[in-house]
DNA sequence: GTTTCGCATCTTTTT
DNA sequence: GATGCGAAAC
């Protein structure tokens, strides 16, 4: 009966079928993950577990799609009920039905990063700090940090830790902001995305009777993918759903530390490691099989990661012998890795009869994409980029989203600055402001304080003001009863924004049009069928608010096009879990991948390569690595140096074409052929045949400076080592010791007592 | 009050 | 290279 158990290997069938207790999967790239994962659930129930009983958490909606379209090929349409989609969508509708008891309107707004951003920035600036020292987008990262470790304001200010280093970087006033932050957003009526983790795990807290017990019961299988991307709380909230009463603690979370690669967003593999101290009936399956890839590939993933110190024990194999190597494409610049990369597609696609779909081009940073899009257009190729701007931050989309938001819930306090004067209607700044300064002072809403008589304003502004708020007034009275669909379209017209539109006939404002119109398609969509614009069923809820609390959870790769044969532009974050025939993983460059930003993170160099790991077991059967010599970015032309992450690769796994410049035939391979030197190799001496030296001969005009002038950051030159970086300054003033990344070496850092080391900053 | 222009600033990854 | 912000022109 159950064929679909057949087509598991033994370890896999037995994590399937071990139905009850805690259970960690560790899966390596390939090996059959969700495959499991779907299984299992499959399993449980046509083993007689209902689907409502059922809880499957990830991380993006589209693997919550594919998971239960997977399910539903086995057990067909009873798919529909399991509980399957991401930590945000599942909270935020348990959130939805439970709002009242923690003093919410189950209509509450979804901030997104912009919303908080600017949010954020309007706090800096009504709390006079510079905005220089308070980065809006740093001080987002950290409030997102401390409430993803369940650090309330309170908290925040009493953590040692947190105080010193917000000390050290002159912001003695971050937890002012927090907790101004905290408390507009409640004023606004809006939680942003870490708060659907932080107000669900309170709700379950502070209702642990008749709300936490009712999910416990309900929810009999818990099933995490992804496991290593979890952070503090979401870990938090699983233990809390996870049933303690004599029953069977049923969670099944699959994961690979390897794997891990949102450390910077707060995920922790001591979630994995915990694992099996809070739950110790624990039991471990490994997937180390790879399926996927050739093992030339799997060979070369295995070295990378083989350098990260702190890892579980597994090794991953394949059975796939074939001979394929590795391509390794050096470029001289950007531009020329963009065309070497669209021509070497072109001939795979002949060669292998590849389409498109098969293929994928892997970045470190989503402005890479540009080049890469020239090129493909130029050779007519069609293509998709995922990532960067995505449609819902479009400005005409947010102007038309923010009145939406401003009718089913008119506190929105970003919605609100949005559209008060767009299109205009005579409310200048000069009047926002006076508002602001009032609804601070009062501790209300913008829209409760303007209904205060003290509000000192010209006839003017009072009556444009006047108009505005019984525009959205009326539509608040239909938010309750009217379809979606019918409502938006009439908050379209009458906002202007309809009209404020078309007055722009150039191309880009007809596509603004469009985007505007397909919004209201989409929710004409959502009405009829209760389909979100994810393509997921969003329950019997019909009402334009629980439309709105979709979409903010939605990112680019959510939504769904006609167009099916293109090649991916993605960044290497978001190909995780994807997989291709021909894969390339573009500007393996020094501070550019690894990210500069990662020297600053302890342990970042260590994600870096986990990211890098995730690149390369995308692919199949073809991998091709790429670098540029020198590359446009921050504005201008920059010399970069091959990754350090290539000479992890031993030079077997590669074959290698195209060199630097024209020669093709002549110096193209010379100093591939020799190991170490595979991609140390120095740039800025395109010597032919000869080795360059290891230890160049000291320039004339060398000039040691003096210890206490070097400091993290400095740029500096060693008489031996060359050039470098520091990482690092420690110890006692007059012992002080460096910890510096030189760029030509072949250790990854080295340690210098700065006293009787002669550097040279640069 | 509104629009436009120039300046500055910051560019890692995302639900 | 893109975007936001402030000042100046309209």
């Amino acid at each position: 009966m159950a064929h679909f158990l057949d087509e598991l290997n033994d370890v896999q069938r037995a994590a399937v079928t071990t139905t009850e207790g805690p259970i960690l999967v560790i899966a390596g790239p390939g090996s059959g993950k969700t495959r499991v994962l779907t299984y299992r659930i499959a399993h449980l129930i046509e083993k007689g577990a209902a689907p409502w009983e059922i809880l499957a958490l990830t991380f993006t909606n589209k693997s919550a799609r594919e998971m239960k379209e997977r399910i539903a090929g086995v057990v067909g349409n009873r798919a529909e009920s399991v509980w399957a989609g991401t930590f945000h969508a599942i909270f935020a509708r348990i959130l939805r039905a439970e709002a009242s008891k923690i003093g919410y309107s189950a209509n509450f707004t979804v901030y997104d990063t912009d919303d908080t951003t600017s949010l954020i920035r309007t706090l800096i600036k009504e709390k006079n700090l510079d905005p220089n020292t308070y980065n809006a987008a740093t001080i987002r990262t950290r409030i997102s940090l401390a409430k993803s470790n369940l650090l309330s304001p309170t908290a925040y200010r009493g953590n040692v830790e947190l105080q010193q280093q917000d000390l050290a970087a002159q912001r003695p006033y971050l937890a002012d902001v927090y907790e101004a932050y905290v408390q507009r957003c409640r004023r606004a009526g809006a939680m942003d995305f870490d708060d659907l983790l932080f107000q669900l795990y309170r709700l379950f807290r502070e209702n642990p009777d008749n709300v936490l017990d009712k999910y416990r019961k309900k929810f009999r299988y818990l099933h995490v993918d992804e496991f290593q991307d979890t952070n503090f709380l979401q870990y938090a909230i699983l233990r809390q759903l996870v049933r303690y009463d004599g029953s069977a603690e049923n969670i099944f979370a699959v994961g690979d530390d390897a794997q891990s690669i949102y450390a910077f967003r707060g995920a922790t593999i001591d979630n994995i490691l915990d694992f099996e101290k809070d739950y110790p009936r624990l039991q471990t399956f490994k997937l180390e099989q790879n399926y996927r890839s050739t093992h030339h590939i799997v060979s070369a993933a295995n070295e990378v990661i083989s350098n990260n110190r702190r890892q579980l024990n597994k090794t991953i194999w394949t059975d796939k012998n074939e001979s394929r190597r590795i391509k390794l494409l050096k470029c001289l610049t950007d531009d020329e890795e963009a065309r070497k990369v669209a021509d070497l597609i072109l001939e795979q696609k002949h060669r292998y009869h590849l389409p498109n779909s098969e293929i994928a081009i892997l970045y470190r940073t989503n402005a890479q994409s540009r080049k890469f899009e020239e090129q493909l257009r130029r050779h007519n190729l069609s293509y998709k980029i995922f990532g960067g701007l995505s449609f819902y931050q479009r400005k005409e989309v947010k102007d038309l989203v923010a009145y939406l938001r401003l009718s089913v819930n008119p506190h929105d306090e970003e919605a609100f600055r949005r559209v008060i004067n767009y299109p205009a209607r005579g409310l200048s700044s000069a009047t926002v402001d006076k508002l602001g300064q009032l609804a601070v002072e009062r501790g209300l809403s913008l829209w409760d304080a303007m209904l205060l008589p003290e509000l000192a304003l010209s006839d003017r502004a009072r009556k444009a003001l006047g108009a505005f708020r019984k525009m959205v007034d009326a539509w608040s009275a239909r938010a309750r009863q009217d379809s979606a669909y019918k409502l938006a379209s009439d908050i379209y017209r009458q906002s202007g924004l309809q009209e404020a539109l078309k007055a722009d006939t150039t191309t880009e404002g007809i596509s603004r049009q469009q985007n505007a119109q397909s919004v209201l398609d989409g929710i004409s969509e959502f009405s009829d069928t209760g389909l979100d614009a994810a393509g997921a069923i969003a329950g019997d809820d019909r009402t334009l608010a629980a439309y709105l609390q979709t979409i903010t959870l939605l990112t680019d790769s959510d939504t769904t096009s006609d167009e099916r044969d293109y090649i991916t532009l993605m960044s290497a974050h978001a190909a995780k879990g994807l997989e291709f025939r021909s894969v390339f993983v573009t500007g393996m460059e020094d501070n550019l991948f690894p990210s500069y930003m990662a020297r600053e993170e302890p342990n970042g160099l260590d994600e870096e390569r986990r990211l890098f790991y995730v690149a390369i077991t995308r692919a199949k059967e073809h991998l091709t690595i790429s670098f540029a010599k020198t590359r446009y970015r921050f504005g201008q032309i920059r010399e970069s140096k091959p990754s350090g992450f290539l000479s992890e690769i031993q030079i077997a796994h590669f074959e290698a074409v195209g060199g630097i410049g024209a020669g093709r035939n002549t110096a193209a391979t010379d100093t591939y052929d020799q190991p170490r030197a595979a991609v140390s190799g120095n740039f800025t001496t395109p010597t032919r045949r000869n080795q360059t030296p290891k230890t160049a001969p000291p320039p004339p005009n060398f000039q040691p400076a003096p210890p206490d002038k070097i400091v993290a950051g400095s740029k500096v030159l060693h008489l031996k080592f060359g050039e470098g970086l520091v990482i690092a300054i420690e110890g006692p003033r007059d012992g002080k010791v460096a910890t510096i990344q030189f760029y030509n070496d072949e250790l990854p850092e080295r340690r210098i007592v700065l006293k009787f080391a002669k550097l040279q900053i640069l």
